[in-house]
DNA sequence: AAGCCGGGGGG
DNA sequence: CCCCCAGGCTT
């Protein structure tokens, strides 16, 4: 007599869910620029390995452009390698996350250089590679080395979630969800599995409204079945984000130039270049306080308006303060000048764009059709 | 196990 | 506007 296994699917039923999905995936998959054609040869790890490192909490619109820029830029690991991390920080500048570009660059030489180019063809090695962890070593040994591996990302972990009806919820859900994974991965096209269950996730199994009535799994889903899919999977209540304040000073130099300085090496926008600024504190800032902060001695205007964005962990609000300045010669450790059109070579995040932005803009508003 | 890390898109 | 999404590293 078959049993049924105390959790997840019969045998036939798993096979059943593998045929359908990889039958979606041969009519509906995705064509991005990383992936190889249906039923071409495995691809490139190189270029698996660069867009997985990408896509980590990051949308596949927002990865397109730059994946295609490094890729362009640096075809393979080795040139990666030779590439120095500050170039790497500013073409990945605005993708988030900065350690990603670090690790990114860290594993690229040691593959390079320890490994002799070549990327290790299973789960065990490249998880001991930097940047890469139980996700990405599954995808890419699933993906551009056709091994059997268990792929989980957060996709994958609503559509099990609803595919079985779990209620636990995430974070605890996670062990449950891979080894529920693993009930219906393939033998074979593992790759091609992995990519199907995360492209029913981006564009079926969507997270507020999935498009069941779309989906090749819709008959053995049982939170379909409950009438609970959409609200699985279940999470633990979120934590409120506090709101931390700063005074930027956005200075402009010699030819107009704009001072700015890089942040250390670990931490939040680890590496990357800042406006500079007062501490980022908890409460808001007097001027009596901030002006004991400023770069340089000179005739600062609090600029009208505030500057806001929001981090993975904190809400951040941001005064900006300019003035103007013949001195060219800085402190040491005040930074450096950048020329204005010279911005896009720079590590830039996303937040010093803003404050830069705001800066250009109200200066320009209050000096009129003047050069100053 | 919990906290630290950006940014974009949709309702 | 607020809400939601999503891996790896560190402690």
């Amino acid at each position: 007599m078959a049993s049924v296994a105390p959790s997840g699917f019969a045998a036939h039923t798993s096979a059943d869910i593998q045929v359908k999905l990889l039958g979606w995936y041969d009519r509906h998959a995705r064509r991005l620029p990383w992936r190889a054609p249906p039923g071409a040869a495995l691809q490139d790890p190189y270029r698996v390995w660069l867009s997985e490192i990408m896509l980590q909490q990051t949308t596949v619109a927002t990865v397109g452009p730059y994946y295609q820029g490094f890729l362009a830029r640096w075809p393979d690991v080795d040139a990666l390698a030779a590439a120095p991390l500050d170039q790497v920080l500013t073409a990945w500048a605005g993708l988030g996350y900065y350690a990603r570009a670090r690790n990114l660059h860290r594993c690229a030489q040691v593959v390079s250089e320890d490994l002799q180019g070549v990327f290790p063809d299973n789960e065990a090695d490249l998880l001991k590679l930097p940047g890469i962890g139980a996700y990405t070593a599954a995808a890419v040994a699933a993906i551009a080395f056709g091994r059997r591996a268990v792929v989980v990302d957060g996709n994958v972990e609503r559509v099990v979630a609803r595919l079985f009806a779990v209620e636990t919820p995430l974070p605890a859900a996670k062990a449950e969800l891979k080894a529920l994974t693993d009930t219906i991965t393939p033998g074979r096209r593992a790759g091609d599995f992995a990519q199907a269950m995360m492209d029913l996730g981006a564009t079926v199994c969507l997270p507020r409204q999935p498009k069941c009535l779309l989906c090749p799994l819709e008959t053995h889903c049982r939170g379909r079945a409950a009438g609970s899919a959409a609200d699985l999977p279940r999470r633990l209540p979120k934590k409120v984000k506090p709101t931390r304040h700063a005074v930027a000073f956005w200075l402009a130099g010699p030819e107009g130039a704009l001072l700015l300085r890089r942040r250390p090496e670990k931490g939040l926008l680890g590496g990357m270049m800042e406006v500079p600024s007062t501490d980022w504190r908890d409460s808001r800032w007097q001027e009596s306080e901030a002006v004991k902060a400023v770069p340089l001695a000179a005739d600062w205007q609090a600029l009208p308006g505030m500057v806001r964005h929001t981090f993975t962990h904190f809400h951040f609000e941001v005064t900006v303060w300019a003035a103007m300045t013949t001195r060219a010669r800085l402190p040491k450790t005040a930074g450096r000048w950048v020329a204005l059109d010279g911005l896009d070579g720079e590590a830039l995040p996303t937040v010093m764009r803003k404050i830069i932005d705001h800066g250009l803009k109200q200066t320009a508003d209050l000096r009129p059709a003047s050069d100053g």
